[in-house]
DNA sequence: CTATTATTTCACCATATGTTCACAAAAGTC
DNA sequence: GACTTTTGTGAACATATGGTGAAATAATAG
């Protein structure tokens, strides 16, 4: 079951959206504007966001960038007629298909459609390789060089590391380090988490500032691609 | 060196995807529409057509069609926004990919390259004999050899370094290896794998250490083209 | 049925790894 | 600056994990 986010200030777009949608087995969650879109995206985890450029507090395109930098899903966006439209930018967000109002729901669908089955066949023989600047991670390999050499991680680290990158850019908080990685059942020291922390700065030499510390609060992964 | 057919009849869109598969390494023909490229494409061997769905003279659907008659070359669509999706769906021609105009470059030759190397480890793995240095595994057969010498497994031990080697290079957790070789009702000890391990580490002598050991995971059969 | 081979279990051990903790260092607060 | 709070760190200790040989069990062949 696909979760699909529709955000239009328009309540009888994503009504047409919902239902068709609803119809196509998809699980349907709205949002009115791109602020809460943004909300959304940081609590939830969306296969497909359909959103409008056009919308009050923030706009389509803002919403899509900041959406981007802390996971990357799918778009396609919606687009009046005769709305101008940069197309060079919209490719550099990484946006996935165009559609123009008004539009028939069944095509919007067919494409929403084409673009998951693309996504999960591209996952399927995809490199889970990511590199940061001279810190490459291979995920399905369980392998981190630095500086094209290979390095050693302990279990824990591997897992904190990997937890971090997969949630880079966004602030994680220690319980939430500690009931993801560890487990909710965990009760340790607290300093357990910056003991290991610590490690793996030591082990990432050179990239250890991209791990950051965010004082009372957590740890943070911080890398803006280039 | 790959062999891309591009065909689109736009001369632009050829340029710039010519441009950048050049720098990317690859070997370019060009064709203006779909009449042209079935002509090629009886001539000639490509690796991966990169085609457009409205042309002149013969769409991109009717060429693939005809051109899937005669060999099983991958393909990328190249479909104008706006343009009917709806027979994409099943991908039922073969099509491996489809990109939308605009689209960027860089992207078009990710989704090339994954293709490429998708389809060269799907024939790898029917491809009989595999070699790592002085380790010659032979799938259907059913023998490995060791510096040229044949040596004994045990079944599990066949089935065992098959699987590794199916899935070389990335981690394996112990749950993963019981239930793809002993079966999803296997309720056995751990040590069981870790045993065969040994075993087969012993049998495979000199290059015992392409199997890695991932602590806290599983193993993992590591080996780098050379 | 017996002999042989293959598989699984298990206890022992070395060691890699995780955790704790005391203290040092740093960052905020007043 | 003096104080409080938070994070960094090294070392000590406890624990978990995987390698291993041997024994028990199961499967297979003769």
């Amino acid at each position: 079951m696909y979760n699909l986010l529709v955000v239009d200030d328009e309540p009888k777009i994503r009504e047409v959206i919902k239902e068709y949608a609803d119809f196509s087995g998809y699980n349907v969650t709205e949002a009115a504007d791109g602020m809460s879109a943004i909300g959304l995206c940081k609590l939830n985890d969306y296969d497909l966001i359909i959103m409008d450029i056009m919308m009050p507090k923030l706009d389509g395109y803002s919403a899509v960038k900041e959406i981007k930098k802390i996971k990357d899903i799918p778009v396609i966006m919606l687009s009046a007629r005769g709305e101008e439209y940069d197309k060079l930018f919209g490719f550099e967000l990484g946006i996935d298909d165009y559609v123009v109002k008004p539009f028939s729901p069944k095509e919007l669908m067919a494409r929403a459609n084409a673009i998951l089955i693309r996504k999960q066949n591209a996952s399927k023989s995809q490199n889970t390789v990511m590199t940061f600047d001279g810190l490459e991670v291979n995920f399905a390999a369980r392998t981190v060089s630095v500086d094209g050499e290979r390095i050693d991680l302990t279990p824990k680290e591997y897992e904190l590391l990997f937890y971090l990158i997969q949630n880079k850019n966004i602030a994680l908080s220690r319980d939430k380090l500690l009931s993801d990685i560890w487990g909710y059942d965990f009760f340790g020291d607290d300093r357990t988490i910056d003991t290991h922390i610590k490690n793996l700065r030591n082990n990432i030499g050179p990239y250890r500032n991209f791990i950051v510390t965010l004082r009372g609060v957590g740890y943070k992964f911080e890398y803006e691609e280039k």
